[in-house]
DNA sequence: CCTGAAACAGCCTCCGC
DNA sequence: GCGGAGGCTGTTTCAGG
């Protein structure tokens, strides 16, 4: 999908804030109510939006520590990797993932209550995972950003 | 703040999608729509509800490589960690930015067009942060999660 | 592809429970 | 605290440029 100068102004906009009303945007960007409303669901249904989320503080519902961990794997095979990514999507603990290049295979965002749970996640999720060769925690003291906002070019 | 079995059944929701209307929420949580309104406004007006914010496909906006860079630095004086996050700011490249223990000192998630833009962005940050001691960079070939979802019991 | 008006849906305040 | 009724705000459709 092409992108005009507006499309991205809208993004830009509602990547950091998604209730706006359509009003509220149109000032913003320059365009009526009716069109920016309009682009908005073009950008939904074309993907460009992949998604509409409420961002959770992770403190409130009482699960206060991030971990980043790196994984690396036995091998590179691909049914492995398939099969690793199938026990991430099962696994509540994980909020993100990355399968990566350079000095490990996987780079999970882990969200726990305390160390306690945290340990468990480990026990259970390494011996559920045979295929994992090693990893390093490292704890998460402070996010500078939070969310997934994307440089929008304008 | 004190969140019951319908608060948190709330957040589980909106955190997937915040586009419900509160009739479609009350349907889900087992509550009138009056009840999930005034809900949902209190868990946004007391902050356990950071942000509501939309997810744009990085590869739509023409940024489609994403790269982990964890980072360390040179001491760990605390005037030197905060000047850094500063920088951390005001770099729009910077999807996500965690300070953590462990084998690096920070963990950044890029967004870049490619490697050139990569590339430029290396050399402008690390050339305006001295205390940059070394970095190593991950290339994300997929990501398997995308949000910031939050475990919640129910 | 834009704007503006009119119809419609969803939100929110008030009130009784 | 919950739920229902109504006014109100915001969205969507439609006509016209």
């Amino acid at each position: 999908m092409e992108l005009d100068h507006f499309d991205r102004k809208i993004l830009d906009a509602v990547q950091r804030n998604n209730r706006l009303t359509t009003e509220e945007l149109g000032e913003l960007v320059g365009l009526s109510a009716t069109a920016c409303q309009r682009r908005l669901k073009k950008l939904r249904d074309a993907g460009v939006i992949e998604a509409d989320v409420a961002i959770v503080s992770p403190e409130a519902v009482g699960r206060p520590m991030l971990m980043l961990v790196s994984i690396s794997l036995e091998r590179d095979r691909s049914n492995i990797i398939d099969r690793f990514k199938q026990a991430i999507r099962k696994t509540p603990e994980i909020m993100s993932a990355f399968y990566v290049t350079g000095e490990a295979d996987f780079v999970l965002l882990i969200c726990v209550r305390d160390m306690v749970e945290y340990e468990a996640f480990t026990r259970r999720f390494f011996y559920e995972n045979p295929d994992i060769k090693g990893f390093s925690t490292m704890v998460v003291m402070d996010r500078t950003k939070v969310s997934f906002a994307v440089r929008i070019d304008k």
